[in-house]
DNA sequence: CGGCAAAGATGACTTGCGTCAAGCGCGGTT
DNA sequence: AACCGCGCTTGACGCAAGTCATCTTTGCCG
């Protein structure tokens, strides 16, 4: 097992698979395993589910998982490396949406359209188990757990967008997104304090909607206030606690 | 038929409720009425689907519909009058998340959480569909259509709350805030450029997030280029197009 | 009617963050 | 090695919008 390595200079992928899955499991990490395993389904509807998925990739940094305008027809799981999502506005601008770290899904907005709203590109080498959704949909219809997960998904997706909505000062917002992140590190077993800054500095200010510069002011002061340490894109979190307590405005209860 | 009278000022309800649905009708505005037309289910199905409803109200302004914390147990489709929903963040300040207008659905935030994040307060007198979620989940297994229209509001949810997020100036957000407001009305057979805001300008500030001064002297501005009228609430637009124009970066494509 | 509270408008000032500009460090290319 | 380009940092400055303060209007209730 290769945890607590999200770091690790591996040469491809970056960010290690955590595992494969079989037939009849999911890779460990797989937003749609607690689905199943909850309601004690068996092997049958385990092999549906896996019927309808197809496992692509490798994308490279810069490449593109899907387009802006594209049909909508599947989402993804992220299996390995990390995806950022952005929409352009009309006037040409970047607006990027989220970032996606294993086990996570991508995808889910453009369910309404029903063509993708936004731009998915790779951040690193990265992996994906693609679910047609129609199928998948179908698949719910048959599999309450499967429905409900579907629908928890992007009602989680809706309560984050949400939370950056807010007016929150600099601080408060790189306090939040940093206390996140490691939160969503822990949760699919890689180390909550310690990881690798997949995304430039200009992404994370362009998500949380402030100036390149001033992220780059903002990590200086946290890095003087001991908060964190930073070399590069590697990350420690000395003071998770104070941090959280920055960016609770911002951070889900 | 009592249309484009949406300011009308007869004592209760303010906004007069579009119509009342029968045993086998849904309101004419009503957010699911078209996920069982589109598909032809006759009387039993939608039988079926008005035996989970249950009609609320009358809420008068300021009462609560649902408040944070409350068990997630229903979905409230609003029939007549103007919700605002809004979080009070660690620090007791309000942040509104959106007002809704007849035939819209509340709610749909709490699925994740499995309780209200959010309170929902009358702005004027209110009325509801209340549908049970676990039943309305129940049936979406049975009936695909209604199972597609769940996934699609909450999607369609996720779409406007990611527009508000962006960076945008003043004069930007509240066009946009205006002609979406215009939209809606109209979408629901009300006037699309003469219609009465419920909200107060303290309210259109913080679901903006700008100071309720910001806000008045935005409007003033608007009115002295001649992009709309107001007096007190009752709003009239001048050049739609110019607003929409304005707003373009924030509006759905 | 008159008095009070809340909502709204407007002006003066303050400030957080964006913009502009300069400089550093590092990896890649020739 | 020398050069370039890019990501990142840091400082100086300006502006959009927030804050504070004052005033007007409106609605409400005795």
């Amino acid at each position: 097992m290769r945890r607590n390595n999200p770091a690790g200079r591996l040469p491809e992928p970056p960010n290690p698979i955590a595992d494969d899955g079989d037939e009849t499991h999911f890779c460990r990490t797989c937003a749609f395993s607690g689905a199943c395993i909850a309601e004690g389904y068996g092997k049958p509807e385990l092999l549906e589910l896996h019927c309808l998925v197809e496992h692509v990739g490798p994308f490279h940094a810069g490449e593109h998982v899907f387009r802006t305008g594209d049909p909508f027809r599947s989402i993804f799981a992220v299996r390995a490396g990390t995806v950022k999502t952005s929409m352009v506005d009309a006037e040409g601008h970047e607006q990027v949406l989220g970032f996606y770290l294993p086990g996570e899904v991508i995808g889910l907005n453009a369910i309404y359209p029903d063509h993708f709203p936004c731009d998915a590109v790779a951040l690193d080498t990265a992996y994906f188990c693609r679910f047609s959704f129609p199928a998948m949909s179908a698949l719910a219809t048959r599999m309450p757990a499967v429905q409900q997960r579907l629908f928890s998904l992007i009602s989680k997706e809706l309560g984050m967008a949400t939370l950056l909505a807010g007016d929150h000062n600099a601080d408060a917002r790189m306090a939040a997104f940093l206390t996140d992140l490691a939160r969503r590190y822990e949760e699919r077993g890689f180390s909550g304090t310690r990881f690798h800054l997949s995304m430039s500095r200009g992404d994370i200010a362009n998500y949380l909607r402030l100036a390149a510069e001033t992220v780059s002011r903002v990590l200086s002061r946290f890095r003087q206030q001991e908060l964190i340490e930073l070399e590069g894109r590697e990350l420690v979190l000395r003071d998770p606690e104070r941090l959280q307590q920055l960016g609770r405005n911002l951070l889900p209860r």
